[in-house]
DNA sequence: GTCCAGGGTTCGT
DNA sequence: ACGAACCATGGA
């Protein structure tokens, strides 16, 4: 068992998921700060709401008074933290000049500068550089954590960084190029995201088999 | 009612 | 570097 071939297992079974789902990158990193803690489909509610609204752009959402925002959000829970962390967020990117701008800076000072952003970290970082600019970063959540370490390729109480390292070093190997690599990390983390969500649901009475926290482990034979 | 979600981020120590 | 505290909705 290896890094790739549980990829390629995953894909086999479930296929391209073709993830983010959204209109555009700004609407990709809107989702990344508002599923934090948050099941997806209240994310999608809370969306919704900024579209109807128009407020679903970098300025627009910027001169939004914070309660407004909030209310708007509401859905996705956590709402004043969010409101204030994506107005922080609206205030960098807009100072940055936006996308376009954004677009020609390295991997890594990209990384850095959403990082700086208070409300901005490691994983919402890397949901935006992987989703949103097409940068060739591994997204590490609690379910890569639990996956790996329940198939024994990992400890689990890594560091974020270095198991991000580690995973872009070892798939980096079987695949140098970038745009390869780009595909191979947005398909993987979606996988994994997918196989969690769905794999419990199919089966009512799952006690072992999937990453969800109340399961003791994970059972790939399905796949594998 | 309880548990969990595409739980992470910040801020102490 | 690590753990605690914080936030708050909606669906199963």
């Amino acid at each position: 068992m290896t890094f790739y071939s549980v990829y390629k297992a995953l894909f086999e079974h479930f296929g391209s998921q073709h993830w983010w789902p959204a209109d555009t990158p700004f609407e990709v990193m809107v989702g990344a700060v508002l599923t934090q803690n948050t099941a997806w489909t209240n994310v999608e509610k809370a969306i919704a709401n900024l579209k109807e609204n128009d407020v679903l752009q970098a300025a627009a959402m910027a001169r939004t008074p914070s309660e407004e925002l909030a209310r708007l959000i509401r859905p996705a829970g956590y709402f004043n933290v969010k409101a204030k962390r994506l107005k922080n967020f609206c205030q960098w990117y807009l100072a940055q000049g936006e996308k376009q701008s954004l677009a020609q800076w390295r991997d890594h000072e990209l990384r850095e500068g959403l990082l700086s952003v208070n409300g901005v970290g490691p994983e919402t970082a890397d949901d935006m550089l992987l989703y949103a600019f097409n940068r060739p970063v591994f997204v590490i959540d609690a379910y890569t954590r639990r996956l790996f370490s329940r198939l024994g390729l990992i400890n689990g109480d890594e560091a974020y960084e270095e198991l991000r390292r580690l995973f872009e070093q070892t798939l980096g190997e079987q695949n140098q190029d970038r745009k390869a690599q780009i595909k191979l990390f947005n398909e993987y983390h979606a996988l994994i995201v997918i196989h969690a969500k769905d794999y419990c649901r199919k089966r009512p009475q799952c006690d072992e088999c999937c990453l969800r926290s109340h399961c003791p482990q994970t059972e790939m034979k399905d796949y594998v």
